[in-house]
DNA sequence: TGCTTGACAGAAG
DNA sequence: CCTTCTGCCAAGC
């Protein structure tokens, strides 16, 4: 068990309501920039089982997970809005955790 | 020990 | 905009 794992589930849990961070970032702040995708994995493991807001990661393009379609409405619900296109708009509800973590 | 898979990222056609 | 390819790394068989 690497301590990857527990600094993604921070992380995830850290992101206000409304707000949306992208798998690489995720990844990036918990110290492996190229773990993108165990970000993935492990929200699909230990999401399902701890009060993790999964709902508000998405990819890099603002685009919910193309296997959860329940994602996006739960966004929508929280005034985060999409584009036409079906993606979120990141550069309105993209999460900056320097905002609220100055020491990162 | 080695191959396959996956809720990704980014570039290319 | 959509599909395909490569690079990345951990987990499962």
């Amino acid at each position: 068990m690497y301590k990857f794992t527990e600094a993604v589930i921070e992380i995830v849990a850290a992101i206000p309501k409304g707000m949306v961070a992208t798998y690489g970032d995720i990844a990036a702040l918990a110290g492996e920039p190229t773990h993108a995708r165990q970000v993935g994995k492990i929200l699909g493991a230990v999401g399902m089982e701890s009060p993790t807001p999964c709902h508000r990661v998405v990819n890099a393009q603002g685009r919910p997970a193309p296997h959860w379609l329940e994602q996006r409405p739960k966004l929508e619900a929280e005034g985060v809005a999409f584009k036409a296109n079906g993606n979120v708009d990141l550069a309105r509800h993209r999460w900056h955790p320097e905002l609220d973590f100055p020491e990162l």
